[in-house]
DNA sequence: AAATAACCGAGACGGTACGTCATGTCTTGTA
DNA sequence: TACAAGACATGACGTACCGTCTCGGTTATTT
């Protein structure tokens, strides 16, 4: 599912234990709540796993690896149910993104990869791939049910559709990782409410202008 | 002008060079660009300063503190021109926002001092103190100057309007520092005019509505 | 052989290397040579030995232990050849003894050791056991010798005898090391001679008083 | 009295206060007793003596230059009252350096100094200034009465005289301070008598011999 | 069934950085 | 000029983690 080091399974020899990848996932996780990111040690994780330090340096690379992987299994359970119009499907997948962030291994997690994934190339593709790309999904398919119900024109312009895709979806994580982890303030339904309807205001204003 | 971590001074004894300082701040900003947060190490900070180590744990407790000062001197040349409009005045403050968050010194520390925050409540008021809120003051100001101009209505009820300044501004910082940092985009002028229009669409849709 | 800080093995893992031992013994008696006791630093023991400072602290509990085990060393080519008669005995072991204490490695670490076992009880007996006593078995295994020949009476009381022979322990040990150490003057054979004859004269008259 | 590091005593300004010399050699001593040479710090002796490190290190060179004259100020008492007979006069003596060395602060600082002069020539010839020589002349005072008293002949060749009077030192300061700091057991009247019988019936055998 | 090969736990290994401490020097203000 | 106070550069301390390695042993597949 989610991308491993590599998948160098030749042929003979005991298979890799299946149960010790969810282990070590779920002890990293345990380990972001209680002491984050940075007191995080990969030893740690081994040891709350029961498993020894190689068998995790067999299927990651390192720290920032394991964590990215981690923390993008929380965000598997985002989707978009279709709630009949397009606030009441922002106000949803909102709400849903900010019940990710709220939890603590997310919040620890997400931020950090992000910081560290400015000097780590691979790092950066690995994150887009796993976590940014599956949000980026939602707006796309957000805005396609939307045209389907006649809430928002067809854009004839595919590259101005693309870079409006993209400032929605800046906008929107942005704002919600902003009032969440910077701000730290709760991204309750009032706060939702407000943000969706300035939003919806701000796009539909702007097509027909 | 930033809050340090210790007392100023007793009385007696030889007095903390000043030069110190500003050595220490300019090598923490260099290290940073270099080799990133996660590498970076006070040690290698206190000799590029042509200090001692002691003398850096005298005055800052950790290299969380340490960043934060040394991220938050980067901030202090935002300020909001005059550009005779509502519109100009964000474009402009984005820009500059912008231009800050373009200098890898920046994003190397920024991001990672606020995921430290996240398990570090002292940290997370020194952020807030000396770079949140000093960012939400030019959004105040930039509401008070277009309602001077008639660019905005009067907020009757000053609980609403605080409420209001802060999803613009959580919806300003958030969606540049994700665009800039998170997908990696520029913040050029094209973009900067997009989602100004998108916002103060909004924002007067909304006030009407 | 001497006794080491840790518990051997219990099972699994990697086995301690057993060059590493003597590679770090080795470096310590080195160290002691160029720089002495006082400015020895277990850094530069494990540059020397080729070997990472946790791999030394892994082994011994800090500077004092691992001096007293390679000083130890030096006295296991202590022995008492039988060189015919109780007076070359003696001239021998103390010139043995003398030579020990001329290595400089000797000089810097004995005293050391002692000088610090008075605030150390666990030093005190790692000392004990792995230098001092075997020493003294010199003395007990000299007098049985000489009680064969005839050269000293059997004696009746064991406690007395315990007692004369930790006495003449002390002398002689004791005298040696003064002049080898606080007097600073050479232990040659004249000296010896002189002693032995002092130390003769007054056990044979003793014995007869 | 003892010498100190030099007198550089110029024309004007404030004198040197005359109660700080005194408190800073009793804070060593009783820092001695507490914790020993290895962690005795001249910072802490400084606080205890309720003195500046400046003023210490204004008046000693160090460690081990301070520790000497603080350890020595113990030996001042050591004298050679006429108690009658060499036998009774030696045991007298033996007992005082055994009382001295029974301290702890002289046990912590002796060995620890001695230990030291053996890289320090200047250390060496401060210890045998103020310390051993001292007690050297115990011996030849001994001596010198005793001949008088008729117990001991004249010695007729000045430098043999000169040897063994050096031999009797090496015997009875190594014999006592080896029963008292390596030995570790009571310097008591039993264990003095027995060594005094011992030496002198080594005397004055070998003497006629 | 035996051989092979990759897996597993445990833990020692060479490194690097940590944050603290002591050294001996210096720079203040006060006496 | 001495003094108390305390900041300073230097360098060792002992600890923690890193990522690698070497053990003895354990499953699987492949002969």
């Amino acid at each position: 599912m989610h991308s491993r080091t590599s998948a160098p399974r030749a042929t003979g020899g005991r298979p890799r234990s299946a149960t010790a990848d969810a282990a070590i996932l779920a002890a990293t996780r345990a380990a972001l709540v209680e002491v984050g990111w940075s007191k995080l040690t990969l030893g740690d994780v081994a040891t709350r796993a029961g498993v020894a330090k190689t068998t995790l340096y067999r299927r990651w690379a390192g720290k920032n690896e394991l964590v990215v992987d981690a923390v993008a299994a929380l965000f598997d359970e985002l989707e978009l149910p279709d709630r009949g119009s397009l606030a009441a499907d922002i106000e949803g997948v909102v709400l849903q993104f900010a019940a990710i962030l709220a939890r603590p291994e997310a919040k620890s997690g997400l931020m950090a990869v992000v910081a560290e994934s400015i000097h780590d190339d691979a790092l950066r593709d690995r994150i887009r791939a796993s976590i940014v790309e599956r949000q980026k999904l939602l707006v796309l398919e957000g805005r396609a049910r939307a045209q389907q119900r006649g809430e928002l024109p067809e854009e004839s312009d595919p590259e101005a559709a693309s870079r409006t895709a993209d400032l929605i979806f800046d906008v929107i994580a942005g704002a919600v990782v902003h009032r969440a982890l910077v701000s730290a303030e709760p991204v309750d339904t009032d706060w939702t409410r407000s943000f969706t309807r300035l939003l919806l205001n701000g796009l539909t204003a702007s097509a027909t202008a």
